[in-house]
DNA sequence: TGTACATCAGTGAACGCGCGTTCACTGATGTAC
DNA sequence: TGTACATCAGTGAACGCGCGTTCACTGATGTAC
C-alpha cells in the first residue's frame, strides 16, 4: 500500500530512522570531532543495539557520506534560494556566513581538513559544483572588453570548468575571489584564529566584498 | 658530563628519539590523518614496545601538542627569516605557500578544522602571534591619514590584539587582508576544492596581493 | 682505577575499553490469495 | 475476512582488533667516592 509521497509506511518509516541516526551523528561530531563518530555509540543513544543502524547504513563510511552529502544539499540550497529571493553577492556572504556559523562542524566537514584517502563520489562534487554556479550567476554578466588582468587573461585558456556557462574571464575572476575571501575569513573565525582580535569578521567581510575584482 | 651544548650524552638521545617520533607521528597523520595517530602504530614502526614512547611523552595529547607547536615554530621561523632577508609581502605569501605545500597536513593542524574542546597552551599562542607580527612588520607604516574605511576606524577602537606595535589601522587591516586571502585560497587548495579547474592558484594569490588594503 | 650506588631506557604482561562488523535468531508488519 | 507466506526491523552473542595506559621488572649507563 502507497500512500500520496509514493513511500509505504515502512519505507516513511525507514527514512525517518535514517534522518534520526543522522541527527545523533552530527551531534558526536560537534561533541567531539568526526574521529569519535561511533555506530555503536549513535545505537546506544537511541536506545538501540549497535548492529540494528546496519539495516539503515551499509558502514561507518557509507553515514560519513551521507552527512557530507546533506552538507553540501543544504549549502546549495540555501544559496540558489537566496539568490533566487534576489540576494546580491553582499547577500550571499552574509547567508553562507549565516550558515556556516550555525552549525560550523558542517562547514568544517566540507571544507576543511580533508581526510588522506578519500574521494567524494561523483553526485557530491556535483552538488557543489551548483554553488559555484550560483556565484557565477550572482557575479553577473561582466563585459569581456574590462581591462584584462594577468589572471583574467589565464583564466581565459583553462575555463573548462565551467563548462557550459556564459560566464566571461572577469566573471569567473570575480567568483573566484568571492569564495576565496569569504572562505579565508570563515574558516580563521570559525576555528578561533581571531579569539582575542576583538573586530567584528562581518565588517572585514563586507570591505572585501566590496573591493572584489576587476576594480 | 657535559658538553658544549650543555646537554649530557643521555639528553642528547633523549632529544634525537623525541625528534624521530615526532617524525615518525607526522608520517602517519600523513598516510591516515591525525585520528590515526597512534602510539603503539609508532613504536611498532621503530622497533620498539609501546610503553617505551611513555619515556618520552607522557600522553598521545601531548605528542599531539608537542607538533603543534613544532608547526608554529617552523611557520614563524620561516616567515620571519624570509622577512629579515627582505622579503615582501608578495615575498612572503610566496614562502608560506611553500611552506604549507611542501606539507599540507601540517599546514591543516594548525589551520585546519579545530578538535572541539581542544585549546591550546599559552606558549602556542604566543609562537602564533610572531606570525602576524612579521606580517604587520611587513605591511609597513602606513600613513594613519589615508582614507579611513568603516572597517578601518573600527580598528581603530579594537586593536588591543596588537598590543605594542606601533601599526595603523590601515596596518592592521592590510595585514588581516593578507591573512585571510591567502589562507583562503591556500586552504581551499590544499583541500583540492580545486580539482578540476585547472587554473593556476599562484596566479590568483599574486592578483590578490596587488589589490590589497588600502587602495 | 675500581667499586657501590643511583638513574633511567626499554620490556613484556596485563588492564579495560570500545570499535566495526558478521551471524543466526525472533517477532512484528505487510502481501497475496 | 481469514489464512499462508514473505519481508524486514531489531536483538544478543561473538569475532578480532588495536587502542592508551599501568606496572613490576631487567639491564645498561652514568655518578660519587
Amino acid at each position: 500500500m502507497t500512500d500520496p509521497d509514493g513511500q509505504s509506511p515502512r519505507e516513511r518509516y525507514r527514512a525517518q530512522l535514517r534522518a534520526e541516526i543522522k541527527q545523533h551523528a552530527w551531534e558526536q561530531i560537534a561533541a567531539a570531532g568526526v574521529p569519535a563518530l561511533s555506530l555503536n555509540a549513535i545505537a546506544k543513544r537511541m536506545g538501540m543495539s549497535g548492529p540494528a543502524l546496519y539495516r539503515y547504513f551499509a558502514s561507518r563510511d557509507e553515514l560519513i557520506t551521507a552527512l557530507i552529502r546533506d552538507a553540501y544539499r543544504s549549502l546549495a540550497d540555501t544559496v540558489r534560494t537566496a539568490f533566487d529571493s534576489g540576494a546580491d553577492l553582499f547577500g550571499l556572504a552574509g547567508v553562507i556566513r549565516g550558515w556556516a556559523r550555525s552549525d560550523p562542524q558542517r562547514y568544517f566537514l566540507i571544507y576543511g581538513t580533508p581526510v588522506p584517502g578519500y574521494h567524494a563520489p561523483d553526485d557530491i562534487t556535483a552538488i557543489s559544483s551548483e554553488v559555484m554556479t550560483v556565484l557565477l550567476e550572482a557575479c553577473g554578466a561582466l563585459s569581456a572588453g574590462s581591462p584584462a588582468t594577468p589572471f583574467d587573461s589565464h583564466l581565459e585558456n583553462h575555463r573548462e570548468w565551467a563548462d557550459g556557462h556564459p560566464a566571461t574571464a572577469a566573471t569567473l575572476h570575480r567568483a573566484l575571489s568571492f569564495w576565496t575571501r569569504l572562505h579565508g575569513v570563515l574558516s580563521l573565525e570559525l576555528a578561533g584564529h581571531f579569539t582575542g582580535m576583538a573586530f567584528d569578521p562581518e565588517l572585514l567581510i563586507t570591505e572585501e566584498m566590496e573591493t572584489l575584482p576587476p576594480r
